[in-house]
RNA sequence: GAUUCAGUAGCUCAGUCGGUAGAGCACAUCCCUUUUAAGGAUGGGGUCCUGGGUUCGAUUCCCAGCUGGAUCACCA
């Protein structure tokens, strides 16, 4: 990379780099640095009676620095939090030669540089636990200038918000802003917490396939991928539903697996193009067992993360804490309109939906139809956790039919802050009815349904050898995550989300050589560049040369080059 | 995909009723030499997102585009 694209910082860091090696300072050392403290138990536990923490080794990024002549304070982050450190000239330097301090620390270290100490731990007059530093060790230089976020009392200033800066560049994100790391340790946590309890279960985590030939388990559009051994498509996978269910069918009791879907849709803050759920199936229960347990995860999980079953989201108290509402979805929609949708037909359901205003297309279906006034008028009323139940077979094509309302399923989702969290059934097992559902989905898909079903007729065979009565259920990692963490959006729960690539970065640029045949004089090229003209090839593009010398004369008196004006002529004979 | 707001220094942001731009922090030099977002002084740093139009002249006005946010539509 050539200086003309770097900032003056960015020079100044790179120069420092030079001085540190000249000085025979590896300025990134490869050797394992010990430590053997952390800043956050060493604030924790340090008690000047106890006189703990006299030998203390740690390592982290010089966050700022205070210099005040032979003294300097500094702040070092960790990976668990910020301490700050005292580097005194003549303990850092105990001998003649103050090249360390005085050089070194003080000149050629910067903010964002990683660094290793050695020191013993003590009070400031300011009240200050403070590690004072007797050897000082260069660990990484850093060659970027790092936002400077500066704190006080728990307030920002100056915080880094931009949130394409943050997206994009979440390391920075990550280095600055300590709640962030919080929001994704916690992300973590709470994936443990529900993996504790089905291990404790004797649930078995399972693996399954990414790349599936018939992308299955649920209504969305896939990606599509190509296998070139093979010359088939390949589709990443929109549920894992279909699969685990086959492992059911295989014999273990119950299975469950974290897993990455892919559905090729539209982004906003509720929908990353890839995903986490947890899908969980386990043998010989129903729905009304699995709405039991999924009220137990949930709890479990913001006790662990929080310690209580009241949860702050936004302008909102969340109550966890079970048991939940049930409420089968019709009941809900009768209670919020007024109308009882239970027996109508398709025709019947066009009326009520032009009455209460909702729009519909041709396209949808029975179901469709009682989904869309269902989301209309229901949806948004569903802030504390609410299960609802009894969906219709329209929309569950893999569900088994209710015990005792026709036309029904054995389905829930739970619903928390008006959000879909889980979703789950008590599995259909009868294979001859599956293939009927499927080929209901086939008949959708002809009627212009892109999202419906394909036919997976291995899973029908799987069936047909028999699953046991099953209850499985799916859950939404990234929006519970965002609950239990009280972030606004998906992409405030995703280390790197999805993100729209930037344009083109600046093209090769032409060799010096190649602006000097044209008769360019060598003190003009940089201007040029610094202009946009990368290559010959561009110059020759230019279409008004007296307007390119006007741009390269303004260029040269605001730098200061002191260089003679350009007459359009000159420019005019480089181009031609 | 639609509507709308935004894009200016490394970061957070002002500003220019059209004449090539400022602040704070960061950076550099000097003074001070145990500080707490900020000791003092001086200084450097910018394709004002990109392209086109209008204009003698555009960062500013107009049009188009790019990227992001919000709302809506589809979806989990």
């Amino acid at each position: 990379m050539s200086e003309l694209n770097l900032s003056e910082q960015e020079i100044i860091r790179r120069q420092a780099l030079e001085e540190i090696r000249k000085l025979g300072i590896d300025p990134y050392p490869a050797a394992e640095y010990r430590t053997n403290a952390y800043a956050k138990e060493i604030l924790e536990n340090y008690s000047p009676e106890k006189n703990n923490y006299q030998e203390v080794c740690l390592a982290g990024r010089l966050m700022s620095r205070r210099i005040m002549g032979s003294a300097s304070f500094a702040e070092l982050m960790d990976s668990t939090g910020k301490i700050q450190i005292y580097v005194k000239r003549d303990e850092i330097c105990p001998g003649e030669d103050k090249t360390l301090y005085n050089t070194v620390f003080k000149k050629l270290l910067d903010i964002g540089d990683i660094i290793g100490v050695k020191g013993f731990v003590f009070i400031t007059q300011m009240g200050e636990i403070t590690v004072h530093v007797k050897e000082l060790t260069l660990l990484c230089k850093s060659l970027r200038p790092l936002p400077v976020v500066k704190e006080k009392d728990g307030k920002l200033y100056d915080a880094v918000t931009d949130p394409e800066f943050r997206y994009r560049q979440r390391y920075v994100d990550l280095i600055v802003n300590p709640h962030v790391r919080e929001v994704f340790r916690k992300r973590t946590l709470l994936i443990q917490s529900m993996r504790e309890l089905f291990n404790s279960r004797g649930y078995l985590e399972v693996e399954t396939p990414i790349l599936q030939p018939i992308p299955g388990g649920a209504n969305a559009r896939p990606f599509i991928t190509h296998h070139n051994a093979l010359d088939i498509p390949l589709y990443l996978r929109i549920a894992n539903e279909l699969y685990l269910k086959r492992l059911i069918v295989g014999g273990y009791e119950g299975v469950y697996e974290f897993a990455k879907d892919f559905r090729n849709e539209g982004m906003d803050r509720m929908h990353n193009p890839e995903f986490t759920v947890m899908e969980i199936y386990i043998a010989y229960k129903d729905y009304n067992w699995m709405m039991n347990f999924t009220e137990e995860i949930i709890e479990k999980v913001a006790l662990d993360l929080h310690g209580t079953t009241e949860i702050v989201y936004q302008d909102r108290v969340l109550n966890l804490k079970p048991p939940y509402r049930r409420v089968p979805m019709l009941d809900l929609i009768k209670e919020t309109t007024g109308i009882d949708i239970y027996g109508m037909d398709e025709a019947e359901l066009r009326k009520v939906c032009d009455k209460l205003g909702i729009e519909h297309t041709p396209a949808m279906g029975k179901g469709k139809l009682i989904d869309a006034i269902f989301s209309e008028k229901c949806e948004q009323l569903l802030v504390q956790p609410t299960f609802v139940i009894d969906y219709p077979v329209e929309t569950s094509p893999l569900t088994k039919m209710h015990r005792s309302k026709p036309g029904l399923t054995e389905r829930f989702e739970l619903f928390i802050n008006c959000k879909e969290i889980a979703n789950a059934y008590s599995e259909l097992n009868d294979p001859v009815d599956q293939m009927e559902r499927f080929r209901e989905q086939l008949r959708l898909s002809e009627k212009g349904d892109d999202e419906a079903m394909f036919i997976d007729y291995d899973f029908v065979r799987a069936l047909e050898y028999g699953m046991p009565p099953t209850s499985g259920m799916g859950m939404g990692i990234d929006r519970l995550t965002m609950i239990m963490t009280n972030q606004p959006s998906i992409q405030d729960v995703l280390f790197f989300p999805q993100m729209k690539p930037l344009g083109q970065k600046p093209k090769a640029e032409s060799p010096k050589e190649d602006f000097l045949k044209l008769g360019i004089p060598e003190e003009w090229i940089d201007p040029i560049k610094k202009l946009g003209y990368h290559t010959v090839a561009m110059l020759r593009e230019v279409e008004k040369p007296s307007r390119l010398a006007n741009d390269l004369n303004i260029y040269n008196k605001k730098n200061k080059l002191g260089l003679a004006g350009l007459s359009p002529e000159t420019v005019e004979k480089w181009l031609r």
